[in-house]
DNA sequence: ACCACTAAATGAATGCCATTCATTTATTAG
DNA sequence: CTAATAAATGAATGGCATTCATTTAGTGGT
């Protein structure tokens, strides 16, 4: 009787790559309205909350490769199916994952500081946050917003303040998806091997990238993501400013 | 003999996401040296050049979902075992494809157009191709240019056109990592479902951000995702443009 | 005190996946 | 003819998410 949704599931396997689909998180049943209408088992020990912070500490401890759906449920001390009780799939996991962590992109500065700043310190929160979490971008990237609270009042703190700084209302969610898209690109970066340009025996055969590798690296005490992040979220900040009333 | 670098494989399962690890692309042992100096068996109906056409026909039928080493076997009417003398693991399969990729970018205009349309053409036709192959983007995003010479052809002909309009040396790399991570996240939005931002339930909770979204739909024949890019990559091009000498 | 109901947990099974390895096949250079 | 070698094979391994019939343990209503 739960789970309707999980129709046409295995049609094809899945992998966590092509994560897509109109997705709706299982309903949790431990509401109060589900509390007195029907019998209630022992303790709430699992349920939804409980699935994120052991997610979380699992992530914490062994990086997205540790967290299986088995380890998971070890590290609740129950089988693995016990989870499909509380969860509808392991994107299911991750999608409460990534809500909990969008609670903790600052957005503070949206009701005290003028609007560059408060941009630019909810940027980088942003990409701190989930340069740590990259596995889950995909994911993310196309979620529907219904399915993550969390998430939807991040969007309201963020649109207001855009708002509020006499921003044209039909272009607020698109400077905001211009954002996250940069936000999201430039976490993968913080995540790069710091090698990554070496052109090693084609050195030669590309002279002007090669070189203008090598002028960066001698410039540079700063961190090279770090850079290239300010200097494009310089360049947005300062586009999209031009655009307010 | 073959696959010194396999070693430490799985100490972990490595799943599609995590991928990280300075990675070399297996040495393709059908060069001419090798030819001279061993004896050579039937034909190169195989090798990389093969199994990167049938993974892309792969791809383009099903989806990245049905690229399975089995089933690139299959294609080629070999045993899935069979590709592992060609290629150390599936990532060498996504390398392979993804530098495939890399030489569909358009570069020309670099060769042509001033800087501004130079960019602008070669940002668009970048986040075009990957769009259609985002599962691929974590795994570029952490790539060493040195096992994708395709990849690092582009980034010289990008570097060389940023020198020749007049860009300081040392923030080149810099602006190129800040629009390609703005062209890999927006690659993401082009696949979102059209719904994205539908707030549901919670409409009434989050005012500024449902108005917005409305007025956003009101206005709008363009593709979302594309007014996003446009207005975020219009807003770098200007603000990188006053860097030059 | 009993019953009907139901959420939660179980353990076994399924089917898919990438990858390994000992062995065989086919080709060529000397 | 022989030694060397790349390529292909087929069977096996271990991990994975997910399903399902079944059991367990609470609850409110009678």
């Amino acid at each position: 009787m739960l789970g309707k949704l999980s129709a046409e599931r295995h049609a094809m396997p899945a992998s966590p790559a092509d994560s897509r689909r109109t997705t709706e998180l299982k309903p949790v049943p431990n509401t109060d309205a589900a509390r007195r209408s029907a019998g209630r088992p022992a303790a709430p020990v699992l349920g939804q909350a409980g699935i994120t912070a052991a997610a979380l500490r699992l992530i914490g401890k062994n990086g997205y490769a540790g967290l299986t759906m088995a380890a998971l449920a070890r590290s609740l001390n129950v089988a693995p199916s016990a989870l499909y009780n509380h969860v509808e799939s392991k994107r299911d996991v991750l999608l409460l994952v990534e809500d909990h962590l969008a609670a903790l992109v600052d957005v503070t500065a949206f009701a005290a500081e003028p609007w560059e700043s408060a941009v630019r310190k909810w940027a980088w929160s942003y990409r701190d946050v989930f340069a740590e979490h990259t596995p889950l971008i995909p994911v993310i990237a196309v979620l529907p917003v219904t399915d993550a609270p969390q998430t939807l009042a991040m969007y309201e703190t963020v649109s207001a303040g855009f708002r509020g700084a006499g921003f044209p209302e039909e272009r607020i969610v698109s400077a905001i998806v211009a954002l996250e898209s940069f936000i999201f690109g430039s976490a993968y970066d913080v995540t790069a091997p710091a090698d990554i340009f070496d052109s090693g025996s084609m050195a030669e055969s590309t002279p002007s990238f090669t070189g203008a590798v090598r002028s960066l690296a001698a410039q540079g005490h700063e961190k090279p993501a770090d850079v290239a992040f300010s200097m494009g979220l310089e360049a947005l900040i300062a586009g999209f400013g031009t655009l307010r009333a």
